[in-house]
DNA sequence: GCCTCAATCAAACGATTGTTTTATACGGTC
DNA sequence: GACCGTATAAAACAATCGTTTGATTGAGGC
């Protein structure tokens, strides 16, 4: 399949440019960390399924690390500017939701959306996030605040301003929690299948959305503790 | 550090029997692997930080990936043996919590405080787990299911009893919610401190605890969608 | 004292790692 | 048509990988 694919690239996308020569590699590479990690894999398994030479990464990126680096913001970026655009949306009206399942929807929706479906392979960037957000050497931190810190501080800051019953250190730890949930979704990481026997599905994004709303607003409204 | 931690192992605990070679390889084994993935981490560093001669784990564990599977099985006894004694002392009463938050406490404060506290590293373990999570490949899930199904699937159905109001497909969802929140709180994975610059501390396993049964408490409780 | 077997050791196995080097081919500019 | 810089190619770099081998050790049974 792996083959197939790879002519398929060829046959849809025109002369073999340096600009195609980098993305098959950023594919091919995206789709081999997400599935077994950064150390996982080799650049010689990268450089033979995106059809290019060895040497292609050095040359294009200057190490593997780099490679990672371009790879994850460059798919990160339209997942964050889907993010503001639906952050500007949210607005309180008669027969809209509430603001803060506005806010959450508008969080979460890219991340599902552009992460589980987009691409060749459904969960692959999902997973890659999962990866890095598990990771505690700095690079991989510094690569998940590069892309990330901007447009989540913002969601954070606006859903403060939407419980103004809970206090800012309530939200904040409400507001981990949620992407632990997220992040974990994403990752598709099969446990709960596993759990059930099978008698579960995750696959539909609409779906996994509306649960997740409905569960994480009824979390973010809980009256807090009082310590 | 990591020489001074070796000699105080030394120190500690009587004389080098075979049981004490096959622990200090169990124990620098499991930092590594959380710290930087199976993958990561070469036999070299591990028997060396052990102490122990490289040919040691071949000789005691067959290979690589069954020390792995030794490491995670044995750690992760005690947290499933201690959340089955905890399920087994949840019971209604007066002066008592609702049984869903008795659950949910008994479900996370072994993976909390066996996992976050104990051994020589805070977060070893919740990192481990936090990484067979995120693998896709049959054996991580294998030994994922095999350490963890049994007790799981009896709080799932502890919990499904407790809600009858909810039906049975939505509660698992939750379920599948509350994994992924447990995991990336134990996993410790620092990014709520890189939002909120460092404001916000999770250090502390009973405060985490309180906020998360709270959280989780009223999504579990949420009324489902009317699909 | 000799034998035995589990335990540890150094050394080597072939394979693979990321990166660099050297050479070859190609397309546009003078 | 010679020249140039970009892009691809093949080959080699030293280093490290998991695993296996064969030798050496030392304590317990006879």
């Amino acid at each position: 399949m792996g083959s197939s694919l790879l002519e398929a690239d060829r046959r849809n996308s025109g002369p073999d440019t340096p600009a195609r020569t980098i993305d098959r590699i950023l594919s091919a590479a995206a789709r081999l960390f997400a599935a077994r990690g950064m150390a996982g894999v080799g650049l010689r398994e990268i450089t033979a399924e995106a059809g290019v030479n060895l040497a292609a990464v050095n040359y294009y990126f200057g190490s593997k690390e780099k490679l990672l680096e371009a790879l994850f913001l460059r798919r990160a970026q339209p997942i964050t500017a889907e993010r503001l655009r639906l952050l500007a949306l949210c607005a309180e009206g008669p027969g809209r939701p509430p603001m803060l399942e506005q806010l959450l929807e508008a969080f979460l929706r890219p991340a599902f959306s552009l992460g589980l479906e987009a691409g060749v392979d459904g969960a692959t960037f999902g997973r890659l996030r999962a990866r890095l957000a598990v990771e505690s050497e700095e690079l991989y931190r510094r690569i998940l605040a590069q892309a990330f810190n901007p447009s989540t501080r913002a969601f954070l800051e606006a859903i403060v301003r939407a419980l103004p019953e809970v206090p800012r250190a309530e939200v904040e730890w409400r507001f981990h929690f949620m992407l632990g949930t997220m992040i974990y979704t994403i990752a598709d990481s099969g446990r709960i299948q596993s759990i059930t026997d099978g008698s579960f599905r995750s696959g539909d994004v609409e779906i996994a959305l509306a649960k997740l709303v409905r569960f994480l607003g009824a979390g973010f409204r809980a009256a807090p503790l009082g310590d």
